[in-house]
DNA sequence: CGCTGAATTGACGGACATCAAGATGTGTGG
DNA sequence: CCACACATCTTGATGTCCGTCAATTCAGCG
C-alpha cells in the first residue's frame, strides 16, 4: 500500500555530543545536546526507553513499520518539542531526525527522580503524556477523512507551529507526510497541486508553502 | 462517508444507583456503581471530567463526532476496564453504553487526592494512561490496514480479552464495529462472510463468533 | 404473527493506489 | 562552474477496493 522509505544507514551517521544553546524547558540542563545527521536513528522500536529527549534545531519524525514494508508515521517533532515519553519500559516507535538536528537527551531515570519531589516536574510530564495521547486521538480522526480533508488538516497543523505567517517551511519529505496521512507520495502531490489551481495555497519551493486561502482551507478541515 | 447512529435518546433511560459485587481494582469501594440503559450516556465530549469510570457489566463505546456526522469509535470498554481517565479537565470522546450495563463511578478528586500519598495507585493511574496511549497508537496502525486485516485485527483484539475460548461474543452492532474500523456497515459485513466463506471463522448468531483457522486470521492481521 | 431494527447481499461508481514516465532539484567530482 | 548522477517531486493512465444506494433476509419482541 505505501512504499517504505529506501533504507537510510548510509545516510546516517553516528550522533556526536555538541554544545549549544540550551532551550528553556524542564529538561534544560539536565541532559547533554546530540548531533544527529539527516535520516540517523535517534532510538529504535522495541528499545529499552531510558532517555528522553527535546528537539533543539531540526526536526524529528517517530514511526511504525508494519511487516509488510508500510510505514506510519506517528508523529513529527519541532524545535521545543518533547519525545521519547512513551508509557512502558520500552518506546513504542522509532525516532529520526529528519535533516541535521541537535537534539537534548535526558537520562529518564533522572527525571523521574527529580519527578518524585518537584511536584511542577511531575506535573508537567503528566501534561506531555495527555497531550500526546490527545494528539495520537485527533491523528487517528484525520485518518478516517479524505485525501484533500487530510493535507488541509495537515498544513494548518504545521502552520500552527512555528510562527504562525503567511507560509510554512516544510521540513519533511512527500513520502514523510504521506506515510503520516495513510496515503501514497503521488495523492498528496496531486492534492498540493489541486490546491494550488483552487488557490488555497502557492508553491514557494516545494518544501515552503505560502497560504493563499485560509478560511477555504480551515473549511476542509472540518 | 459513515452513517452515525440515529439519535438513541428516546431508548436512554436515567442511570439509576444499584448496589451489586464490587469488583477487585484499585477503585473499587471508593464509588457507586450506576445502572445505564442500552446507547444511554455515561458521559459527552467537552463536559468536565469529573469522574473515573470501571465496567462491571456490560459494555461501553466512546467515540467523537466530526462535524459532518462522522463518528469515530475509540474504544469498546468490557468488564473490569477503567475508562474516562483522559487528560485534561474535560472528556474528549463522548462514552455510552453498548449494551444495558453497571459502571462504578468514582470522583475524580478523590482518586487524585488519594494518589498524592498513595505511590501504587499513582503509578496505577499512569500506567493506565500510558496504556490508553498504547491502545490509541495501535488503532491508528489499524487505520492504514484494508478491510480485510481491520477486520481480522478486531476480532484477534476482541478474542484476546474475555475468556480466550474457541468463540467471541461481540457486545456491539455492526456499525459500532464499523466506525472503530473506519470503514462502513456493508463492508464489516461482506468481510464477515468472506470470513465464513474461506473458513476462518463461522457466524453462530451474527453477534457471536466462532475461529475456525486462527492461524489465517493472524496472517491476515500483518 | 406482523412489526421493527439489524444484518446481509447485490449492482454500481468513485476516490485513491498502482504503475510508469518525466521534470525538477541537489550534491559531488572533475 | 559545469556536468553528471541520483533523489525528490510531479503528472498521466489505468486498476481496484471500498463506499453508496437499494433491496432482501433475519432476529427479536410486543
Amino acid at each position: 500500500m505505501l512504499a517504505a522509505a529506501a533504507n537510510p544507514a548510509i545516510l546516517a551517521r553516528q550522533p556526536i555530543p555538541v554544545r549549544g544553546e540550551l532551550p528553556d524547558s524542564p529538561l534544560a540542563m539536565m541532559g547533554a545536546p546530540m548531533r544527529f545527521a539527516r535520516n540517523a536513528e535517534v532510538y529504535g522500536e522495541d528499545e529499552p526507553a531510558d532517555y528522553l529527549y527535546q528537539v533543539m534545531s531540526g526536526a524529528v519524525r517517530t514511526y511504525r513499520m508494519l511487516d509488510d514494508g508500510r510505514r506510519q508515521v506517528v508523529a513529527f517533532y519541532l524545535p521545543g518539542d518533547i519525545f521519547g515519553v512513551e508509557a512502558g519500559d520500552v518506546h513504542l516507535a522509532s525516532a529520526e531526525a529528519i535533516s541535521e538536528s541537535q537534539v537534548l537527551v535526558v537520562k529518564r531515570s533522572a527525571v523521574m527522580a527529580r519527578a518524585e519531589h518537584e511536584r511542577d516536574l511531575s506535573k508537567e510530564l503528566w501534561t506531555l503524556t495527555v497531550r500526546e495521547l490527545q494528539r495520537v486521538q485527533q491523528h487517528s480522526l484525520v485518518l478516517i477523512k479524505n485525501a484533500e480533508e487530510r493535507v488541509a488538516g495537515f498544513l494548518l497543523e504545521m502552520a500552527g507551529r512555528g510562527t504562525a505567517s503567511a507560509a510554512v517551511e516544510l521540513p519533511m519529505s512527500r513520502q514523510d507526510i504521506a506515510d503520516y496521512l495513510g496515503l501514497t507520495i503521488e495523492t498528496v502531490s496531486r492534492t498540493f497541486t489541486q490546491f494550488v489551481q483552487s488557490g488555497l495555497i502557492a508553491l514557494e519551493t516545494s518544501r515552503r508553502i505560502q497560504f493563499r486561502n485560509r478560511a477555504a482551507l480551515n473549511r476542509l478541515n472540518a
